[in-house]
RNA sequence: GGUCCCGUGGUGCAGUUUGGAGUGCACGCCGCCCUGUCAAGGCGGAGGUCGCGGGUUCAAAUCCCGUCGGGACCGCCA
């Protein structure tokens, strides 16, 4: 049906007789018997010369046949690759009508993006999306290339598999079969894998599909996915190896250039240094520890678990209301307040706050936190969890890069706690699902409680790109004995364990190797390799932030008839 | 569960603060003119439930309440 792509024809093809196919991206009309037709397809756009008496219009699909020949002097177009060239004494084959489009798929204009979801196979036609799909396409293609090299063996797991109340909100699928009982759809194969393990497959992975029933965000969907791996015989130094291969060879076949050795920091630095387990390190504003230096503080605010701070330089010019503005938002963040300093030109501090400090307080807090005249400072003190956390946004609201800024800066973050913290009722908050191995070293302190749990370090890591999670893995326990004391810790009972994951203990007790794994989210690699805020930029049928689909307009009700199929019968609806 | 932003011809915006006739800009669309344009150009034209409902008012795109849709974030995402 057609000899070229549009975008790709050059000089060298001047007097071909070719063969085109695609979309009208643009015409221009001159005259009774002289029209230009930008003629698109996934490669670019190349004009054609044709007689107006032909009815085209925009986004009509088109087979035209004609000759390549050299524009005339003087009309070529440098900004077009095709641009030296046009195809002329054509044949045009009018292959399907078309109503003007929705939305221009100019790539100037922005449109709303509820329109381009309703109408996203016009919208997919566009270059950025095109760009984007094909990219994703490369990283899959790469990702898997490099898994194989490494020994690693591609193995599906069901979508349809048991509940498991852990975690996220699991997606549901209702039998028919056996009416009130119900599948879950997988939040990842991450006891299949294992079960992998146990089954001798010494190295498995998956591009895999996953599904959380969490609220979207711009990083989240419904569904993603990931690349999922599993290995046995193996530590979580090799794992990262693995993982850091397959995403630094997904990142060259991108960007042509194979990124450096990701550096790795300890989750307890992470926290301490950027008050986030997922760093953006493309740039400072580092968390400043200060509650040493108010130990004896006669500043009540000041008399806290933790004093933290950051150092903006030159943000001194905040206005008062800006100020308050920040100090709102710390509010809804959990702290119970913001401390702001200015640093004015002779080195004296204004702000609210100076009458409370001593001199020898106020001195020290300018050596800290290497204040210099023009300079913010802005500190929170409160429980270290929150400070810590209330600085981190903080951090990001004042200093982050749009996403494509400031190149990909990959960080490991290792030695993660095998519980984060402890909730209001003092029972330790997993950072991790239970498989997860903690550290030969810390074993010991299984049989703590309280907070002698949040010492327990684990075999855990995540990557970490620009200040997204990419993903996370493990080494994961394979002794019955050692499992046990870790539900002991959780707080999960015997027979709980029993019901929810018996199948895989009963599967270590007939011979699991030692094995560890990860898994990250590929949605989050590509959009950020493309330089997209929003993964939605990255997925060909997204969902909008209520999980709906304008152009299937799903999720819908279903007939009745097939409710009853199912044993199912709604509740009214809340009014 | 919560905070904030947006919703105006097909598209993108201005108009909303300070109520006074659906007012304006750009693109697109339709028709005519036009033989070297490339975001073509010129002339003319069509196209509106100002998301929806209620309230205040002599009068509402504009103020108030509610609701729907979209987006960003907090919670949530072992």
């Amino acid at each position: 049906m057609r000899t070229d792509y549009c975008g790709e024809l050059r000089g060298e093809d001047s007097g071909r007789t070719v063969s085109l196919c695609g979309w009208v991206s643009r015409r221009r009309e001159h005259g009774e018997h002289l029209a230009f037709i930008d003629l698109r397809d996934h490669t670019g756009i190349v004009q054609v010369v044709v007689d107006h008496a032909h009815d085209i219009r925009s986004e009509y699909v088109l087979r035209v046949t004609g000759k390549v020949r050299m524009r005339p002097e003087g009309t070529r177009n440098p900004n077009l690759p095709t641009g030296d060239v046009e195809v002329c004494d054509c044949e045009v084959e009018t292959l399907s009508r078309a109503e003007p489009p929705p939305f221009p798929l100019d790539e100037r204009l922005e449109t709303d993006e509820n329109i381009r979801l309703k109408y996203r196979y016009v919208d997919l036609r566009r270059e950025r999306m095109q760009r984007n799909l094909r990219v994703r396409a490369k990283v899959n293609s790469a990702i898997r290339r490099s898994m194989e090299q490494q020994g690693f063996v591609e193995i599906e797991t069901p979508m349809l598999i048991a509940n498991t109340p852990e975690g996220a909100r699991d997606f549901v699928v209702p039998s028919r079969l056996k009416p009130g009982s119900f599948y879950a759809l997988p939040q990842s194969p991450q006891l299949f894998k294992q079960l992998c393990m146990v089954g001798g497959v010494d190295r498995y992975y998956q591009i895999a599909r996953c599904l959380r029933d969490e609220d979207l965000r711009a990083d989240r969907q419904f569904e993603f996915t990931q690349l999922d791996a599993e290995a046995s015989f193996v530590s979580q130094v090799d794992v990262r190896e693995f993982i850091t291969n397959a995403v630094a060879s997904a990142t060259e076949a991108v960007t042509g250039q194979r990124p450096a050795e990701f550096p790795s920091i300890t989750w307890h630095d992470a926290m301490e240094r950027y008050g986030t387990d997922k760093p953006d390190i493309r740039f400072g504003l580092e968390l400043i520890e200060l509650t040493g230096l108010f130990a004896h503080t006669e500043f009540k605010v000041f008399q806290a678990d933790c004093v933290k701070g950051i150092r903006v330089p030159g943000g001194a010019d905040h206005t008062r209301k800006q100020l308050d503005a920040l100090t709102e938002k710390v509010k809804l963040w959990g702290a119970k307040g913001l401390v702001w300093l200015k640093v004015e030109e002779d080195l004296s501090l204004n702000s609210p706050i100076t009458k409370f400090l001593s001199d020898a307080e106020t001195e020290n807090l300018l050596g800290a936190m290497d204040a210099e005249a023009g300079d913010l400072l802005l500190i929170v003190a409160d429980r270290r969890a929150t400070a810590r956390h209330v600085l981190g946004l903080l951090r990001l609201e004042l200093g982050r890069p749009p996403v494509a800024e400031g190149g990909l800066h990959f960080l490991w973050v290792v030695d993660f706690p095998l519980f984060e913290d402890l909730d209001e009722e003092g029972l330790p908050v997993p950072a991790h699902h239970p498989f997860t191995m903690p550290k030969e070293e810390d074993l010991a302190l299984l049989d703590s409680e309280g907070k002698g749990l949040l010492e327990i370090r684990a075999q855990a890591y995540d990557l970490v790109l620009n200040g997204w999670e990419l993903g996370s893995g493990s080494v994961r326990v394979h002794r019955p004995d050692i499992q046990q004391k870790v539900f002991d810790a959780w707080g999960i009972a015997r027979p709980d364990a029993e019901q929810r994951f018996g199948f895989l203990l009963d599967a270590f007790g007939y011979g699991a190797p030692p094995h560890a794994g990860f898994a990250f989210g590929i949605d989050r690699l590509v959009a950020i390799l493309v330089g997209e805020e929003n993964i939605r930029e990255v997925i060909a049928f997204p969902k909008t932030q209520t999980g709906g689909d304008p152009l299937t307009e799903a999720p819908m009700e279903i007939a009745p008839d097939h409710l009853t199929d199912l044993g199912l019968r709604l509740l009214p609806h809340k009014s």
